[in-house]
DNA sequence: TTGAAAGCGCTAACAC
DNA sequence: GTGTTAGCGCTTTCAA
């Protein structure tokens, strides 16, 4: 039913080898040949067997990311704009993407060994880097391609990008020091997420370049979820001395936080201030407007995956470590503590 | 560098196609040799070319996905949990799930095509049902495997999921009008979106029975996010006569139209009732939390994807046609007009 | 119960 | 410039 490139050679009265070279563009055929099989190609409609010539070349042509979903209501805004950036580069240069969808654990680790067994990809893009990764020590002991978004407890030894979290969210604190805020809670990310104690301990330099610290019981640690800013936000404020700022490490906790503090009667950005990280298109249009800092997601998902792509074609050799400076973007959730 | 079957086969001293049987599980092997095989295969750490085998089983036991992004910034919650629904059906089908990022227009009728014709997928789920939708005519025309999410004008040739769009905004509508609202405003989804139409039907319809009807000026058409969705709320919230409810068609366009309320100084759920469609978890964290129609997208996900796979397997032979029933999700951002 | 051989559709080394 | 041939790794007839 469909053609092949025998059809093509028997109609033209040519040899295989003919046509499979007129059709990559070998000059070592004549332009008459070359023409005709052009043509007869086009018209029978041909389109080679994808898996004949992945099989024959021995690559892939496929890079996999296999996204993290901790809850089965996996609803992040953050991904999909991650995704979006992946695979329309991807596309732009002729590679598919396999999407696999695993919550964290031995079977995420199996989908990995799984797609590299059965030589099904090229390389990994790994998000949402853990401080000790195993799906990153795993594919360092194979020495399978792979670019991570994110770094690890070490991470010399792979290519990645990443956003400065540690200048991120020094520059939070300083905005929130600047606006006279002494008792200042935080949300930090799971304590295995390699962004969690960057993120915090920028928060803390930049406290101290005004002489503050972080107090112990102002500090509690959410799953990034708008539930557990919600769940955690609320136990802040319920304290006997309520922070006047709440730093969340991301931006879904953060409209957790927010209406935690609603509920309670207070007015955000007046009773107190409150800040997200992020930037994603919703904390333009929440209420207020939030405070965060912005993560160009969608050109980190094209970077990552170009550079894993050239990396497959060992286009380059060398690691390639890109961390990128985040920028503050000042909305109407804080204000100045009076 | 990797195991072949002939790897095993020289160890075992065996032809190949009698490791294959074994390794297939047939039951013309013996016993004993079958378990030889098995073990030396483990030992020598033996896992199949997924490429030979699909090449061979002229079938790729992938489905494809191309998600329709309209903007650069893709940032859609509805969609990472859908993808999260279907993949994680996919996996555990044994299915590879081929994820393509396009905006609408030719480039996405070629990414099909291309699909296709490079027989890289053996089915597709088409997201997003257009009115006339050319991607669904493509396939249909090609007699290619398909299972949408959605409807379209003309669906009782294919198989598809949809939720009951009409019914659930009949809900709204009920609801918005026992609130004793009259002045009600609405902002559709885009015309040429299949849901789109109906959404308007079934509000329409559920005012009608209490005798209202949607005043020509207070129909808007945006664009599904939140931005499109905070200026047609502003200009509905600016008219001379200013409506007392406004109905978004999705929860992302009512945060914009909540937002553009606040902006104007007035108090959702107290000066004006915003509702909005799909209850992703943003709309419980909103302020205030958002009265919606709940659709279960993870759960829509994994049953489009099993009815694909089962017609690619020909388990199935008819059409499936399924309507999901809606739930109303009442909570703050309406009340009763005085 | 097993094996030889053909073939899935393609590429490439080599010879002419 | 073109064709012959082998081979990518697997499955599956067919014959023994």
């Amino acid at each position: 039913m469909s053609v092949r490139i025998k059809d093509i050679a028997e109609r033209v009265n040519r040899s295989i080898t003919t046509v499979s070279r007129a059709l990559n563009g070998y000059d070592d055929v004549s332009p008459e040949t070359k023409q005709l099989i052009l043509k007869t190609a086009k018209e029978m409609g041909y389109s080679p067997n994808t898996f004949a010539q992945r099989l024959q070349k021995q690559q892939s042509d496929t890079i996999g990311l296999i996204l993290p979903t901790f809850s089965p209501r996996f609803s992040d805004p953050y991904f999909s704009e991650l995704l979006a950036g992946i695979g329309n580069k991807a596309a732009d240069l002729g590679f598919d993407l396999l999407v696999s969808t695993r919550s964290p654990g031995p079977e995420e680790n199996e989908t990995y060994e799984k797609l590299i067994d059965g030589r099904r990809v090229d390389g990994f893009i790994v998000v949402r880097t853990r401080k000790q990764d195993q799906r990153i020590n795993y594919l360092l002991s194979r020495g399978f391609p792979f670019v991570a978004f994110g770094r690890t407890d070490d991470c010399d030894r792979f290519s990645y990008v990443d956003e400065d979290g540690y200048f991120g969210m020094q520059l939070i604190a300083e905005y929130i020091a600047g606006l006279k805020h002494e008792k200042i809670a935080c949300i930090l990310p799971p304590q295995d997420l390699a962004f969690s104690e960057k993120r915090l301990a920028g928060l803390q330099a930049g406290l101290a370049e005004f002489d503050l610290t972080l107090r112990e019981e102002y500090i509690r640690e959410g799953d990034l979820t708008q539930k557990s800013g919600y769940q955690l936000g609320g136990e802040l404020l319920d304290l006997p001395d309520r922070p006047t700022a709440i730093v969340a490490c991301n931006d879904l906790m953060a409209f957790g936080v927010m209406s935690a503090a609603q509920d309670r009667g207070l007015v955000v950005g007046e009773d107190v201030s409150i800040t997200g990280f992020d930037d994603i298109p919703m904390s333009e249009y929440s209420y207020p407007p939030l405070t965060t800092v912005h993560q160009p997601v969608y050109q980190i998902g094209g970077m990552v995956c170009e550079m894993l792509i050239r990396q497959i074609c060992e286009e380059i050799q060398d690691l390639q470590q890109v961390l990128l400076k985040p920028e503050l973007i000042i909305r109407q959730s804080c204000r100045s503590y009076t």
